[in-house]
DNA sequence: CCATCAATTCGATAGTTGTCGAAACGTCGA
DNA sequence: TCGACGTTTCGACAACTATCGAATTGATGG
């Protein structure tokens, strides 16, 4: 499952404007779970990188689990994890949400307002 | 299957500022099916409401596909469907879109910009 | 009243995914 | 080197879902 879909180089230099539909979709599918979208509001919220034994006592799941969830957001594009010897630390990827918001939006121009 | 997650009231009047954690997640699992959204852009993008026949001839899937896709958009909240007779036409219902956006966006404002 | 056509529902199936326990891996301190 | 601990991988399973063909419903026109 989750073949990459990172292959886009704008990342890291200047903000992506416009998702391919693989990516989006990617995106879209990570945020679709309720686990993963509270992990991904604690990363947000957090004051600084959260720890996975944080994030582990945050949501009511195995290791196995939280790994498993952590890694689909990392694929999807929308984490980075920061490995330092034992533990990993996590922050969001900026941009990224702003981009599929602004995708999102992008959707609603009525160019026919009649009924 | 989708329950309905749509006894928000405030749809009709004023956009609602706020989605419940159901809303939000059958939202974006409506959106996380790469057909589905594409018949969302369809929708969007056409000049006035979209008949099902034309929803029919742009994607390469059955009837019967096509009208469960059909009901998970209208489940989530995300399409409108007037029933003309034998004729069902679609549109798009507004806010929804962009009351996601702006929740997506919140997420991104790091209080933490060190490394 | 019947045939036709649009749309939905039903039943079945294949593929996906969230979840866990157990095992493995990697790092660190003693 | 060894053991403890954090994280990941593996194997398995249950639940969900996208998909289809066939049967059904419902409206329209002859």
């Amino acid at each position: 499952m989750t073949a990459t879909v990172l292959e886009n180089p704008s990342t890291t230099t200047a903000k992506p404007l416009r998702l391919t539909r693989a990516r989006r979709t990617a995106i879209l599918k990570a945020l679709a779970d309720p686990r993963r979208f509270e992990l991904l509001e604690r990363i947000s919220k957090a004051s600084c990188p959260l720890g996975c034994a944080q994030a582990r006592a945050a949501l009511p799941i195995s290791a196995a689990t939280l790994s498993h969830h952590i890694k689909e957001l990392e694929t999807a594009g929308l984490i980075h994890i920061r490995r330092e010897g034992k533990f990993h630390y996590m922050t969001l990827r900026p941009g990224v949400l702003d981009t599929l918001a602004a995708t999102l939006s992008a959707l609603e121009q009525s160019p026919c307002p009649g009924r």
